[in-house]
DNA sequence: CGCAGCGTACCGCCCAGTCGGTTTGTAGCG
DNA sequence: CGCTACAAACCGACTGGGCGGTACGCTGCG
Protein backbone atom coordinates (compact mmCIF):
# COMPACT_ATOMS: atom_id res chain seq x y z
CA UNK A 1 0.00 0.00 0.00
CA UNK A 2 2.49 2.68 1.04
CA UNK A 3 5.47 0.75 -0.83
CA UNK A 4 3.31 1.31 -3.77
CA UNK A 5 2.93 4.57 -3.65
CA UNK A 6 6.88 5.18 -4.41
CA UNK A 7 6.74 3.03 -7.48
CA UNK A 8 3.36 4.09 -8.78
CA UNK A 9 4.51 8.10 -8.38
CA UNK A 10 8.06 7.21 -10.53
CA UNK A 11 5.95 5.66 -13.17
CA UNK A 12 3.61 8.78 -13.33
CA UNK A 13 6.73 10.79 -13.69
CA UNK A 14 8.55 8.87 -16.05
CA UNK A 15 5.15 8.77 -18.41
CA UNK A 16 4.86 12.47 -18.27
CA UNK A 17 8.87 13.01 -19.08
CA UNK A 18 8.49 10.20 -21.55
CA UNK A 19 5.98 11.86 -23.53
CA UNK A 20 6.85 14.89 -23.40
CA UNK A 21 10.87 14.77 -23.77
CA UNK A 22 11.16 11.69 -24.78
CA UNK A 23 12.53 8.44 -23.63
CA UNK A 24 16.35 8.89 -24.28
CA UNK A 25 16.53 12.63 -23.41
CA UNK A 26 14.84 12.07 -20.21
CA UNK A 27 17.55 11.51 -17.18
CA UNK A 28 16.53 9.63 -13.92
CA UNK A 29 17.53 12.14 -12.50
CA UNK A 30 14.75 14.34 -13.90
CA UNK A 31 12.24 11.27 -12.90
CA UNK A 32 12.93 11.25 -9.58
CA UNK A 33 13.09 14.59 -8.90
CA UNK A 34 9.32 15.18 -10.96
CA UNK A 35 8.09 12.11 -8.31
CA UNK A 36 9.93 13.51 -5.12
CA UNK A 37 11.86 10.79 -4.63
CA UNK A 38 15.48 9.89 -4.57
CA UNK A 39 17.51 7.81 -7.45
CA UNK A 40 17.92 4.93 -4.61
CA UNK A 41 14.37 4.73 -3.84
CA UNK A 42 14.21 4.41 -7.76
CA UNK A 43 15.95 1.80 -8.09
CA UNK A 44 15.04 -0.38 -5.22
CA UNK A 45 11.37 -0.66 -7.09
CA UNK A 46 12.95 -0.93 -10.67
CA UNK A 47 15.81 -2.56 -11.91
CA UNK A 48 16.30 0.01 -15.01
CA UNK A 49 15.31 2.93 -17.21
CA UNK A 50 14.35 0.11 -19.73
CA UNK A 51 12.13 -1.48 -16.79
CA UNK A 52 9.99 1.69 -16.34
CA UNK A 53 9.61 2.17 -19.97
CA UNK A 54 8.41 -1.29 -20.03
CA UNK A 55 6.01 -0.80 -17.47
CA UNK A 56 3.92 1.72 -19.76
CA UNK A 57 3.50 -0.78 -22.30
CA UNK A 58 2.85 -3.80 -19.78
CA UNK A 59 -0.13 -1.84 -18.49
CA UNK A 60 -1.45 -0.33 -22.13
CA UNK A 61 -1.29 -3.89 -23.53
CA UNK A 62 -3.26 -5.78 -20.50
CA UNK A 63 -5.88 -3.29 -20.74
CA UNK A 64 -6.84 -3.43 -24.33
CA UNK A 65 -6.36 -7.13 -24.27
CA UNK A 66 -8.80 -7.42 -21.69
CA UNK A 67 -11.03 -4.80 -23.01
CA UNK A 68 -10.93 -6.33 -26.35
CA UNK A 69 -11.47 -9.84 -24.87
CA UNK A 70 -14.45 -8.35 -22.58
CA UNK A 71 -16.29 -6.68 -25.40
CA UNK A 72 -16.14 -9.67 -28.10
CA UNK A 73 -17.37 -11.92 -24.85
CA UNK A 74 -20.19 -9.89 -24.71
CA UNK A 75 -21.56 -11.08 -27.90
CA UNK A 76 -24.05 -9.78 -30.43
CA UNK A 77 -24.00 -9.34 -34.25
CA UNK A 78 -20.99 -9.35 -36.01
CA UNK A 79 -21.13 -5.68 -37.43
CA UNK A 80 -22.16 -4.47 -33.83
CA UNK A 81 -19.29 -6.19 -31.61
CA UNK A 82 -16.92 -4.17 -34.35
CA UNK A 83 -18.39 -1.18 -33.92
CA UNK A 84 -18.28 -1.12 -30.12
CA UNK A 85 -14.46 -2.83 -30.13
CA UNK A 86 -13.59 0.38 -32.72
CA UNK A 87 -15.25 2.99 -29.66
CA UNK A 88 -14.04 1.21 -27.23
CA UNK A 89 -10.30 0.97 -28.47
CA UNK A 90 -10.45 4.98 -29.56
CA UNK A 91 -11.85 6.00 -25.86
CA UNK A 92 -9.56 4.12 -24.32
CA UNK A 93 -7.09 5.49 -26.56
CA UNK A 94 -7.78 8.92 -25.84
CA UNK A 95 -7.87 8.41 -21.81
CA UNK A 96 -4.16 6.91 -22.27
CA UNK A 97 -3.01 9.28 -24.79
CA UNK A 98 0.35 9.63 -22.63
CA UNK A 99 0.86 6.54 -23.05
CA UNK A 100 0.28 6.14 -26.53
CA UNK A 101 2.69 8.50 -27.30
CA UNK A 102 5.37 6.75 -25.63
CA UNK A 103 4.06 3.43 -27.28
CA UNK A 104 4.69 4.40 -30.92
CA UNK A 105 7.59 6.45 -30.37
CA UNK A 106 10.23 4.81 -27.95
CA UNK A 107 9.32 1.33 -28.83
CA UNK A 108 12.82 1.37 -30.79
CA UNK A 109 14.22 2.00 -27.34
CA UNK A 110 13.00 -0.86 -25.79
CA UNK A 111 15.72 -3.89 -25.47
CA UNK A 112 15.16 -6.70 -27.26
CA UNK A 113 13.15 -9.23 -25.58
CA UNK A 114 10.97 -7.01 -23.82
CA UNK A 115 10.71 -5.35 -27.78
CA UNK A 116 9.78 -9.11 -28.86
CA UNK A 117 7.38 -9.40 -26.11
CA UNK A 118 5.71 -6.49 -26.78
CA UNK A 119 5.50 -7.42 -30.70
CA UNK A 120 3.63 -10.62 -29.55
CA UNK A 121 1.21 -9.28 -27.75
CA UNK A 122 0.57 -6.68 -29.97
CA UNK A 123 0.47 -9.39 -32.97
CA UNK A 124 -2.35 -11.29 -30.60
CA UNK A 125 -4.07 -8.38 -30.47
CA UNK A 126 -4.07 -7.86 -34.14
CA UNK A 127 -5.32 -11.81 -34.86
CA UNK A 128 -8.24 -11.22 -32.65
CA UNK A 129 -9.15 -8.10 -34.54
CA UNK A 130 -8.28 -9.36 -37.71
CA UNK A 131 -10.53 -12.52 -37.27
CA UNK A 132 -13.54 -10.08 -36.20
CA UNK A 133 -12.88 -8.39 -39.66
CA UNK A 134 -12.35 -11.98 -41.11
CA UNK A 135 -15.98 -12.86 -39.78
CA UNK A 136 -17.55 -9.57 -41.19
CA UNK A 137 -16.40 -10.74 -44.27
CA UNK A 138 -17.60 -14.22 -44.36
CA UNK A 139 -20.84 -12.91 -43.76
CA UNK A 140 -21.32 -10.53 -46.45
CA UNK A 141 -21.49 -7.32 -44.33
CA UNK A 142 -17.29 -5.99 -44.87
CA UNK A 143 -16.07 -5.76 -48.49
CA UNK A 144 -13.25 -8.03 -49.66
CA UNK A 145 -11.78 -6.02 -53.18
CA UNK A 146 -8.79 -4.84 -50.02
CA UNK A 147 -6.33 -6.95 -48.37
CA UNK A 148 -7.98 -7.43 -45.10
CA UNK A 149 -4.33 -6.15 -43.96
CA UNK A 150 -4.63 -3.17 -45.57
CA UNK A 151 -8.47 -2.51 -43.95
CA UNK A 152 -6.80 -3.38 -40.60
CA UNK A 153 -4.10 -0.81 -40.93
CA UNK A 154 -6.66 1.36 -42.04
CA UNK A 155 -8.08 1.39 -38.79
CA UNK A 156 -5.24 1.27 -36.04
CA UNK A 157 -4.02 4.08 -38.29
CA UNK A 158 -6.73 6.46 -36.29
CA UNK A 159 -6.20 4.80 -33.17
CA UNK A 160 -2.15 5.39 -33.46
CA UNK A 161 -2.59 8.85 -35.02
CA UNK A 162 -4.86 10.43 -32.00
CA UNK A 163 -2.02 11.24 -29.95
CA UNK A 164 -0.79 13.62 -32.94
CA UNK A 165 -3.53 15.56 -33.01
CA UNK A 166 -6.43 14.74 -31.07
CA UNK A 167 -6.53 17.45 -27.44
CA UNK A 168 -8.57 16.58 -24.25
CA UNK A 169 -9.20 20.33 -24.50
CA UNK A 170 -10.00 20.52 -28.09
CA UNK A 171 -14.07 20.94 -29.44
CA UNK A 172 -14.86 17.43 -29.61
CA UNK A 173 -15.09 15.17 -26.55
CA UNK A 174 -13.34 11.97 -26.73
CA UNK A 175 -16.99 10.26 -27.17
CA UNK A 176 -17.91 12.17 -30.38
CA UNK A 177 -14.31 11.76 -31.62
CA UNK A 178 -14.88 7.80 -31.24
CA UNK A 179 -17.95 7.51 -32.64
CA UNK A 180 -17.02 9.79 -36.16
CA UNK A 181 -13.46 7.87 -36.45
CA UNK A 182 -16.05 4.49 -36.05
CA UNK A 183 -18.59 5.81 -38.80
CA UNK A 184 -15.39 6.59 -40.86
CA UNK A 185 -13.78 3.71 -40.85
CA UNK A 186 -17.34 1.02 -40.95
CA UNK A 187 -18.64 3.17 -43.71
CA UNK A 188 -15.84 2.75 -45.54
CA UNK A 189 -14.60 -1.22 -45.12
CA UNK A 190 -18.91 -2.43 -45.23
CA UNK A 191 -20.25 -3.15 -48.51
CA UNK A 192 -22.31 -0.56 -49.97
CA UNK A 193 -26.07 -1.97 -50.20
CA UNK A 194 -28.61 0.05 -51.61
CA UNK B 1 29.81 17.60 -57.30
CA UNK B 2 31.96 15.78 -55.77
CA UNK B 3 31.87 17.56 -52.43
CA UNK B 4 28.82 16.83 -52.24
CA UNK B 5 29.31 13.07 -51.83
CA UNK B 6 30.55 13.22 -48.42
CA UNK B 7 27.53 14.91 -47.53
CA UNK B 8 24.92 12.77 -49.71
CA UNK B 9 26.40 9.49 -48.09
CA UNK B 10 26.52 11.25 -44.67
CA UNK B 11 23.38 11.89 -44.90
CA UNK B 12 22.32 8.58 -46.52
CA UNK B 13 23.58 6.86 -43.46
CA UNK B 14 22.48 8.87 -40.86
CA UNK B 15 18.83 8.55 -42.45
CA UNK B 16 19.22 4.78 -42.54
CA UNK B 17 20.38 4.34 -38.35
CA UNK B 18 17.73 6.87 -37.82
CA UNK B 19 15.28 5.14 -39.25
CA UNK B 20 16.54 1.57 -37.57
CA UNK B 21 17.55 2.68 -34.39
CA UNK B 22 16.10 6.43 -33.40
CA UNK B 23 18.22 9.44 -33.30
CA UNK B 24 19.02 9.85 -29.47
CA UNK B 25 20.34 6.09 -29.62
CA UNK B 26 22.78 7.01 -32.46
CA UNK B 27 26.23 8.31 -32.29
CA UNK B 28 28.26 10.41 -34.55
CA UNK B 29 30.35 8.14 -34.59
CA UNK B 30 28.19 5.28 -35.90
CA UNK B 31 27.25 7.83 -38.72
CA UNK B 32 30.38 8.60 -40.33
CA UNK B 33 31.41 5.28 -40.17
CA UNK B 34 28.79 3.97 -42.24
CA UNK B 35 29.24 6.56 -44.45
CA UNK B 36 32.72 5.73 -44.75
CA UNK B 37 34.19 9.21 -43.59
CA UNK B 38 35.22 10.19 -40.58
CA UNK B 39 34.00 12.81 -38.23
CA UNK B 40 36.04 15.71 -39.29
CA UNK B 41 34.68 15.68 -42.69
CA UNK B 42 31.18 15.15 -41.41
CA UNK B 43 31.76 18.42 -39.00
CA UNK B 44 33.20 20.35 -42.46
CA UNK B 45 29.56 20.29 -44.03
CA UNK B 46 27.49 20.36 -41.11
CA UNK B 47 27.39 22.00 -38.00
CA UNK B 48 25.37 19.54 -35.65
CA UNK B 49 23.77 16.62 -35.33
CA UNK B 50 21.05 18.35 -35.40
CA UNK B 51 21.48 19.57 -38.73
CA UNK B 52 21.65 15.89 -39.94
CA UNK B 53 18.02 15.34 -38.61
CA UNK B 54 17.08 18.85 -39.78
CA UNK B 55 18.26 18.27 -43.26
CA UNK B 56 16.52 14.66 -43.85
CA UNK B 57 12.70 17.31 -42.32
CA UNK B 58 13.58 19.85 -44.75
CA UNK B 59 13.81 17.51 -48.01
CA UNK B 60 10.84 15.51 -46.91
CA UNK B 61 8.67 18.69 -46.69
CA UNK B 62 9.85 20.78 -50.17
CA UNK B 63 8.70 17.53 -51.98
CA UNK B 64 5.23 17.13 -50.35
CA UNK B 65 4.88 20.43 -50.62
CA UNK B 66 5.82 20.48 -54.51
CA UNK B 67 3.68 17.89 -55.14
CA UNK B 68 0.60 19.01 -53.23
CA UNK B 69 1.40 21.87 -55.69
CA UNK B 70 2.02 20.87 -58.95
CA UNK B 71 -1.30 18.45 -58.56
CA UNK B 72 -3.41 21.22 -57.80
CA UNK B 73 -1.76 23.45 -60.18
CA UNK B 74 -3.12 20.86 -62.81
CA UNK B 75 -6.84 21.17 -62.23
CA UNK B 76 -9.67 19.43 -62.56
CA UNK B 77 -12.69 18.74 -60.36
CA UNK B 78 -12.32 18.98 -57.15
CA UNK B 79 -12.93 15.16 -56.03
CA UNK B 80 -10.52 14.07 -59.35
CA UNK B 81 -7.95 16.34 -57.50
CA UNK B 82 -8.09 14.94 -53.80
CA UNK B 83 -8.13 11.69 -55.29
CA UNK B 84 -4.64 12.20 -56.88
CA UNK B 85 -3.61 14.26 -53.94
CA UNK B 86 -4.57 11.26 -51.13
CA UNK B 87 -3.04 8.68 -54.04
CA UNK B 88 0.54 10.45 -54.53
CA UNK B 89 0.96 11.48 -50.99
CA UNK B 90 0.70 7.64 -50.23
CA UNK B 91 2.90 6.82 -53.13
CA UNK B 92 5.39 9.28 -51.94
CA UNK B 93 5.63 7.92 -48.44
CA UNK B 94 6.43 4.75 -49.62
CA UNK B 95 9.16 6.08 -51.56
CA UNK B 96 10.38 7.92 -48.52
CA UNK B 97 9.45 5.04 -46.05
CA UNK B 98 12.52 5.62 -43.44
CA UNK B 99 11.86 9.56 -43.93
CA UNK B 100 8.42 9.01 -42.44
CA UNK B 101 9.78 6.55 -39.96
CA UNK B 102 12.05 9.42 -38.41
CA UNK B 103 9.66 12.13 -39.33
CA UNK B 104 7.26 11.23 -36.86
CA UNK B 105 9.63 9.53 -34.48
CA UNK B 106 12.07 12.17 -33.43
CA UNK B 107 9.90 15.51 -34.21
CA UNK B 108 11.08 16.23 -30.73
CA UNK B 109 13.81 15.75 -31.14
CA UNK B 110 14.79 18.77 -33.18
CA UNK B 111 15.60 21.90 -31.47
CA UNK B 112 12.98 24.93 -31.10
CA UNK B 113 13.36 26.73 -33.52
CA UNK B 114 13.65 24.17 -35.98
CA UNK B 115 10.76 22.41 -34.86
CA UNK B 116 9.01 25.35 -34.90
CA UNK B 117 9.72 25.85 -38.27
CA UNK B 118 8.76 21.83 -39.01
CA UNK B 119 5.29 22.28 -37.32
CA UNK B 120 4.65 25.84 -39.87
CA UNK B 121 5.50 23.93 -42.82
CA UNK B 122 3.51 20.93 -41.89
CA UNK B 123 0.60 23.24 -41.18
CA UNK B 124 1.14 24.92 -44.83
CA UNK B 125 0.63 21.55 -46.18
CA UNK B 126 -2.65 20.62 -43.68
CA UNK B 127 -4.12 24.02 -44.87
CA UNK B 128 -4.05 23.43 -48.13
CA UNK B 129 -5.23 19.73 -47.73
CA UNK B 130 -8.10 21.73 -46.04
CA UNK B 131 -9.04 23.53 -48.70
CA UNK B 132 -9.29 20.74 -50.73
CA UNK B 133 -11.85 19.12 -48.46
CA UNK B 134 -13.40 22.21 -48.00
CA UNK B 135 -14.24 22.85 -51.02
CA UNK B 136 -15.50 19.35 -51.94
CA UNK B 137 -17.99 20.08 -48.95
CA UNK B 138 -18.62 23.23 -50.46
CA UNK B 139 -19.72 21.37 -53.52
CA UNK B 140 -21.63 18.58 -51.70
CA UNK B 141 -19.47 15.81 -52.40
CA UNK B 142 -17.79 15.37 -49.17
CA UNK B 143 -19.98 15.38 -46.07
CA UNK B 144 -20.23 17.85 -43.22
CA UNK B 145 -21.73 15.87 -40.40
CA UNK B 146 -18.20 15.06 -39.11
CA UNK B 147 -15.73 17.98 -38.40
CA UNK B 148 -13.12 18.93 -40.98
CA UNK B 149 -10.64 18.28 -38.81
CA UNK B 150 -11.31 14.73 -38.21
CA UNK B 151 -11.90 14.19 -41.77
CA UNK B 152 -7.98 15.30 -41.94
CA UNK B 153 -7.11 13.38 -39.57
CA UNK B 154 -8.46 10.11 -40.55
CA UNK B 155 -6.33 10.56 -44.14
CA UNK B 156 -3.13 11.32 -42.35
CA UNK B 157 -3.50 8.90 -39.93
CA UNK B 158 -3.12 6.40 -43.11
CA UNK B 159 -0.47 8.16 -44.65
CA UNK B 160 1.96 8.27 -41.39
CA UNK B 161 0.85 4.62 -40.02
CA UNK B 162 2.58 3.53 -43.27
CA UNK B 163 6.23 2.99 -41.84
CA UNK B 164 4.58 1.36 -39.10
CA UNK B 165 3.36 -1.72 -41.49
CA UNK B 166 4.00 -1.49 -45.25
CA UNK B 167 6.77 -3.23 -46.23
CA UNK B 168 8.22 -2.82 -50.00
CA UNK B 169 8.77 -6.63 -50.25
CA UNK B 170 5.35 -7.65 -48.72
CA UNK B 171 2.40 -8.93 -51.18
CA UNK B 172 0.78 -5.60 -51.89
CA UNK B 173 2.43 -2.88 -54.59
CA UNK B 174 3.05 0.88 -54.08
CA UNK B 175 0.43 1.74 -56.51
CA UNK B 176 -1.87 -1.06 -55.30
CA UNK B 177 -1.70 0.59 -51.69
CA UNK B 178 -2.14 4.02 -52.37
CA UNK B 179 -5.27 3.20 -54.61
CA UNK B 180 -7.13 1.24 -51.97
CA UNK B 181 -5.85 3.30 -48.81
CA UNK B 182 -7.39 6.27 -51.16
CA UNK B 183 -10.18 4.15 -51.92
CA UNK B 184 -11.19 3.85 -48.19
CA UNK B 185 -10.82 7.10 -47.23
CA UNK B 186 -13.05 8.77 -50.13
CA UNK B 187 -15.83 5.91 -49.73
CA UNK B 188 -15.60 7.17 -45.72
CA UNK B 189 -15.84 11.26 -46.48
CA UNK B 190 -18.04 11.24 -49.67
CA UNK B 191 -21.77 11.69 -48.90
CA UNK B 192 -23.88 8.58 -49.77
CA UNK B 193 -25.42 8.63 -52.63
CA UNK B 194 -28.54 6.75 -54.69
C1' DC C 1 51.27 31.70 -49.59
C1' DG C 2 46.41 30.59 -48.55
C1' DC C 3 42.58 28.08 -48.24
C1' DA C 4 39.21 24.33 -48.73
C1' DG C 5 39.03 19.65 -47.46
C1' DC C 6 39.80 16.61 -44.51
C1' DG C 7 42.19 13.31 -40.32
C1' DT C 8 42.83 12.60 -35.37
C1' DA C 9 43.55 13.20 -30.79
C1' DC C 10 41.32 15.11 -27.27
C1' DC C 11 37.98 17.61 -23.90
C1' DG C 12 34.24 18.54 -20.91
C1' DC C 13 29.92 16.99 -19.88
C1' DC C 14 26.32 14.07 -18.60
C1' DC C 15 24.30 9.88 -17.59
C1' DA C 16 22.77 5.07 -15.93
C1' DG C 17 23.86 2.50 -12.50
C1' DT C 18 26.41 1.29 -7.94
C1' DC C 19 27.50 0.84 -3.24
C1' DG C 20 28.41 1.63 1.55
C1' DG C 21 25.87 3.52 4.84
C1' DT C 22 21.53 5.18 7.46
C1' DT C 23 16.81 5.17 8.72
C1' DT C 24 12.43 2.96 9.38
C1' DG C 25 9.42 -0.96 10.18
C1' DT C 26 8.50 -5.12 12.54
C1' DA C 27 8.72 -9.50 14.74
C1' DG C 28 10.11 -12.11 18.79
C1' DC C 29 10.83 -12.47 23.57
C1' DG C 30 10.60 -11.82 28.44
C1' DC D 1 5.84 -2.50 27.40
C1' DG D 2 10.91 -2.30 26.45
C1' DC D 3 14.55 -4.13 24.24
C1' DT D 4 17.04 -6.64 20.71
C1' DA D 5 17.73 -8.28 16.05
C1' DC D 6 17.20 -8.13 11.59
C1' DA D 7 15.39 -6.88 7.16
C1' DA D 8 13.40 -3.79 4.04
C1' DA D 9 13.37 0.85 2.49
C1' DC D 10 15.88 4.50 1.27
C1' DC D 11 19.85 7.93 0.63
C1' DG D 12 23.26 10.36 -2.38
C1' DA D 13 28.09 10.78 -3.52
C1' DC D 14 30.60 8.55 -6.80
C1' DT D 15 32.32 6.14 -11.19
C1' DG D 16 33.32 4.60 -15.63
C1' DG D 17 32.20 5.19 -20.11
C1' DG D 18 30.29 7.28 -24.05
C1' DC D 19 28.83 11.27 -26.16
C1' DG D 20 28.82 15.72 -29.17
C1' DG D 21 31.82 18.84 -30.41
C1' DT D 22 36.56 21.09 -31.06
C1' DA D 23 41.60 22.16 -31.94
C1' DC D 24 44.98 21.67 -34.68
C1' DG D 25 47.75 19.62 -38.09
C1' DC D 26 48.45 17.87 -42.71
C1' DT D 27 47.65 17.71 -47.31
C1' DG D 28 47.23 19.21 -52.35
C1' DC D 29 45.81 22.66 -55.47
C1' DG D 30 45.72 27.39 -57.46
Amino acid sequence: MKTTNVADSVLQAALDLFATQGYATTSVQQIVEAAGVTKGAMYHYFQSKDDLLFAIYDRMLSLQKRRLEEIVADGGRTTDVLRAVCVDVVETSIDLLPEGTVFFRSMHMLTEPRRKEVTRRRREYHDQFAALVAQGQAEGAVRTDVPRSVLIAHFFSDVHYLSYWYSPSGPESKTEVANQLTDLFLSSITVEDG
